[in-house]
DNA sequence: CTCTTATTGCAATTCAGTCTTAATAGGAAT
DNA sequence: ATTCCTATTAAGACTGAATTGCAATAAGAG
């Protein structure tokens, strides 16, 4: 299975249908680089000569996560965040709260410790949302 | 010094004022059980006899998160939900995707292992968002 | 008590995200 | 291929949380 067929072999499974919009969003948004908000992805996908509209996007981004084809990274203010969730390992993220800027972790350990928590509470883990703010070294020193 | 002093002496060292407000607004949060977002905080202290405005409620809110009277919680969609930070040891999140059912939890390990990761990347830890998405029993049930 | 200026309430505004609706197009059945 | 049903789309109105500008008010220093 080519990696282009991973939404739409969602998609299939799912009863629904393959649209232009669909695939020009997948294409898209795997061509993101880094973290994306929905207006940047909107602005890029328009830049490409993909007129998808916001609206579209915001439909079809419940698909992506579902499809594994994005992830909700974290939130920044009022925006949430999204990044491509394909090919890479899950992480956490370590914030700047000055800067900005975004450092990406994991660590096994606290990985184990969640499902330990989760078990504890007889809750079936879905995922988490797990950001370390802070003050980098940069900023620290001004 | 009491309990009531806290804020007051928070804002004589930021060299703000006293206002009714202020006073009222910081009665108000204490009474709060649980979580709360601001319009149910503003919507309380009206039953209170505390006409405060929802702007005021929102221009103090960071002065109550640096004094230390309330902590971000947690994100439930678009609402920021709060909660008091007096006497209440610090504690994570654990939620229900189906029913919204809250839990808390604390896990020193995990604690100790964030402050692991931030000095691994030279971060001075200021706070951290850490919460677990999951399905409770009752709700795995149907 | 007076005066300066922080603070307040109001109204207008922003902005992410949602909803409504009419038009369009996927794709199954024929 | 053609028809038809219905999912999906774009446009724009709308929502609700949070912010901002501004004129009126009040804290508290002198």
């Amino acid at each position: 299975m080519t990696t282009t067929d991973a939404f739409e072999s969602y998609l299939a499974k799912s009863n629904l249908r393959v649209t232009k919009e669909r695939q020009q969003l997948y294409d898209g948004v795997r061509a993101q680089k880094g973290h994306f908000t929905v207006d940047t992805l909107v602005h890029r996908l328009k830049e490409s000569g993909y007129a998808i509209s916001r609206d579209t996007v915001y439909r079809n981004l419940p698909l992506l996560l579902e499809a594994g084809v994005v992830r909700q990274s974290f939130r920044a203010g009022r925006e949430t965040i999204y990044e491509v969730d394909e090919g890479k390992p899950h992480h956490d993220h370590l914030l700047c709260s000055q800067c900005g800027k975004v450092e990406e972790f994991v660590d096994p350990k606290i990985e184990a410790l969640q499902e330990d928590v989760a078990r504890q509470f007889e809750f079936e883990l879905q995922h988490h949302c797990h950001q370390l703010v802070g003050i980098c070294k940069k900023c620290r020193k001004s």
